[in-house]
DNA sequence: TTCTTCACGCTTTTT
DNA sequence: GCGTGAAGAA
């Protein structure tokens, strides 16, 4: 393969030789002194340890383009890579700024994965695949593993496709071909076929010519082990490397890196060990702990002076954080000037969380902040559900970040079925998917025959459908759909040579009858379903060749952001959280059990708890400038009623920097009855007291009574809670014509009059007038 | 073959 | 409390 740079990228060589000299300089200004050595610091290992808010991307992009201006390399002799497509943009974006359009050279800035893609089709028959293989999902990826795990006469009760997917991910994640799985480790699946589940598993793969997402990298691996001619090319074309959030990287990535690192040693990582929050899927702190010991003679530059967050904020965090153990360790300060403490709040339940949050985001907003200025952060999605039902409530506009990806749903992994059946007919996978789909009549009974034929002629089902039309294994109208079916392939085959992708698609659904059948189908979600069909066809039409579609497919999974964010107030869970930065965060659900979570505890046990941990250090210091912290006595998890205790995290603040708020409650509980806790408590405890106070009391009484057997009744919390109704809830006195009140079920309104027990209110949702003798909230 | 019903189980999520 | 997936009914 040539290394030579092409005419594009000798003309971007050109335009940066052409330009002044004194444009290096403009570059380093302003930044701090830390920052500055991390720019210059070129030769040799660099750790960039980089806490939240201290100006990372501008140290690390500002690095680039004094390697280029300094001439140290040309834009395509750059290695820098990222974790996700949304990073590797935002990186481009802001050295384009810096550099103008001669970043336009640098074509290895990238995830690892679609880094390793484009390394792989280069030598893909080393590890036994065609340069046209096709990347799978995770979808496909746990179907497959069933198969497996059928083929070998496994119980799939006992044995699920999800689980040996599990298993394998973790062996590919560690950088383990079948050979080199430890052997203790193969007892852990498949009463000990493990390794020979992973064997069928990868042997599957290559007759499908297929690869996972784990396999981008291992195959690499594999290559620069077994070919040292082509790790050799690589390691002379990056002369430089640069890798971003290195304290999410895994042992097979660490191994990446550091083959190619091994000749010009100039690799620089930038990394947080406090912001490790990946565990779960193979990230190891330990590389970045380990890395001055990995890379002989690696500088390590701190970055400290955070330009985020009040101090309060980040004395918070940094109190917190210091509870882990092994960490590099880093004293974040800041010049920023308030006197804002983090505020933490306890309340009855989760209703009445969001109510508060609710509330305060309403009060913030009404004192002039846009409501995209304001961020709710949660530990599981689960927890939004109350946030979302109050803020439709109240009619307040939200964004919720991640949820279902487009790529992901039924309908556009259906249309991509057919898509990739038409450019590789031997995708089996891509082939049960659509064979049937509309309904044919070619049912389960069939397929499995063209799947055991298949495997008998050792061919592509595809191929084994044509030949099985010949005999009568087949017959009737599964027989004549079949035939249907691939010659309808065929045809869209020929089709596919010069039409282009986006036409193709709109063909290939619409002969289908895919489209069809959305059309008629009854389930309230067809027509969205069509609408993404059309955005799909339209996201084909944008690029000229199937392939290329294809490919961008497989390794981007983001939805295209409907419409504005702006006036939207954020809702997303802490993961999504990282990277990004709100003036106002709510970090709601602080419970044990579910803030840290009970089953990353119960799974990983101290690294589990250290990882959460972390997540918490994520949370708070997204805040710029109010940090809100709150806790319920009373949850309700999958329908089930607990009575948690507050978070150890809440123990873990620095009591001078956080205000109490003892919410009051809904209905005008008294704060005595809410959860003692701890040193944040005037009227303080003793150990085995602890959490005993006359709310939680009785709450905890009913769980245990209802756990001993009692009949189901309604939850015993809301006995409890009806019981301060009672006591505390406003007479029909209380209330005055014109007030503003809220309903549970049909949100804020007016008083318009009152009769005997019942209030007549004019509701601004609906614009209806309701007489109402139900409990409403003054408001 | 296809439609319906019931049980189950359930963090976090990118590529 | 809800959506998914596998077993029965039409």
């Amino acid at each position: 393969m040539s290394t030579k740079p092409s005419l594009s990228e000798r003309a971007a060589l050109a335009a940066r030789d052409g330009a002044p000299a004194s444009e290096a300089a403009d570059y380093l200004s302003g930044l701090n002194p830390a920052q500055r050595e991390a720019v210059e610091t070129t030769e040799g290992p660099v750790l960039m340890l980089a806490g939240a808010g201290t100006g990372k991307t501008r140290a690390l992009t500002t690095r680039m383009a004094h390697i280029l201006a300094t001439r140290r390399a040309a834009p395509w002799q750059i290695l820098a890579v990222t974790f996700t497509n949304k990073a590797a943009r935002e990186m481009k974006d802001r050295i384009r700024k810096l550099i103008g359009d001669s970043v336009e050279g640098m074509q290895w800035l990238g995830t690892f994965h679609s880094i390793s893609a484009q390394i792989l089709r280069r030598h893909a028959e080393i590890v036994g695949l065609k340069s046209s293989f096709t990347i799978i999902d995770t979808d496909d990826q746990v179907r497959l593993c069933k198969q497996v795990i059928e083929a070998a006469n496994l119980d799939p009760k006992r044995w699920t496709g999800r689980g040996l997917a599990a298993f394998i991910d973790d062996w590919k994640n560690r950088g383990l071909i079948p050979s080199k799985v430890p052997a203790g480790e193969a007892g852990l699946f498949g009463n000990g076929k493990g390794i020979d589940l992973y064997k069928a598993y990868q042997s599957r793969l290559i007759t499908l010519n297929a690869a996972d997402f784990g396999d981008l990298l291992v195959h690499c691996l594999t290559i620069f082990q077994t070919h040292p001619d082509v790790l050799k090319t690589y390691q002379d074309k990056f002369r430089y490397m640069l890798v971003d959030e290195y304290q999410d990287t895994n042992v097979a990535q660490y191994l990446w890196l550091r083959l190619l690192a091994q000749q010009n040693h100039n690799i620089c990582c930038v990394g947080d060990d406090d912001q490790s929050i990946y565990g779960w899927r193979g990230a190891e702190v330990t590389n970045i702990l380990n890395f001055e010991k990995d890379f002989p003679g690696a500088k390590v530059i701190r970055l400290e002076q955070n330009y985020r967050s009040t101090p309060s904020i980040l004395a918070a965090a940094s109190y917190l954080i210091d509870h882990n153990k092994n960490r590099l360790g880093k004293t974040l300060w800041t010049d920023v000037d308030s006197d804002e403490k983090v505020k933490l709040r306890g309340v009855w339940d989760a209703e009445e969380e969001a109510r508060a949050i609710t509330d305060d985001i309403e009060s913030e907003h009404t004192k002039g902040r846009s409501l995209s200025d304001m961020a709710v952060l949660v530990r599981a999605s689960y927890q939004m559900r109350s946030f979302e039902e109050r803020f439709n409530m109240a009619g307040l506009a939200y964004q919720v970040v991640g949820g279902p990806r487009f790529y992901e749903r039924e309908e556009t992994r259906d249309a991509l079925a057919y898509l990739r059946l038409v450019r590789n007919p031997e995708d089996d996978l891509s082939f049960a998917r659509v064979v049937n789909k509309p309904p044919r009549g070619f049912g389960d009974t069939s397929l499995q025959k063209l799947m055991v034929a298949g495997r008998r002629m050792n061919c592509s089902m595809a191929e084994a459908g044509r030949r099985l039309l010949e005999t009568d294994e087949i017959k009737g109208k599964a027989k004549t759909s079949l035939r249907a079916f691939l010659e309808a392939l065929d045809r869209w085959q020929v089709e596919a040579e010069d039409k282009r992708p986006g036409e193709l698609a709109e063909q290939v659904l619409d002969e289908s009858n895919y489209t069809l059948y959305w059309k008629n189908h009854k389930s309230p979600q067809a027509p969205s379903k069509l609408e993404n069909l059309k955005e799909l066809a339209q996201a084909a039409s944008e690029f000229d060749t199937l392939p290329a579609y294809l490919d961008h497919v497989s390794l981007v999974s983001e939805v295209n952001s409907n419409g504005s964010t702006d006036g939207k107030i954020w809702l997303m869970t802490l993961h999504a959280a990282k990277g990004l930065e709100f003036p106002v965060v709510f970090l709601p659900g602080w419970e044990e059990e579910i803030f840290p979570s009970k089953r990353s505890v119960d799974e990983s046990g101290e690294d589990g708890l250290q990882e959460e941990r972390r997540l918490a250090y994520v949370g708070i210091t997204r805040a710029e400038e109010s940090c809100r912290i709150s806790f319920a006595a009373n949850r309700q998890v999958f329908g089930q009623w607990k009575s948690p205790l507050p978070s150890r995290f809440i123990d873990e603040l620095p009591e001078d920097h956080v205000d109490v708020q003892s919410e009051p409650g809904l209905y005008g509980a008294k704060a005595a009855d809410l959860p003692a806790y701890s040193r944040f408590n005037a009227s303080k405890v003793e150990d085995d007291t602890y959490y005993d106070n006359p709310g939680w009391k009785r709450a905890r009484e009913a769980t245990a009574r209802r756990k001993a057997g009692a009949r189901r009744t309604s939850p015993p919390q809301l006995e409890a809670k009806a019981d301060l109704i009672a006591s505390n809830a406003p007479g029909i006195s209380d209330y005055k014509i014109g007030e503003r009140v809220f309903h549970q079920k049909f949100g804020y309104g007016k008083i318009i009059g009152i009769e005997g027990n019942k209030l007549e209110i004019d509701f601004e949702m609906s614009g209806a007038k309701k007489v109402i003798d139900s409990f409403v909230e003054k408001h």
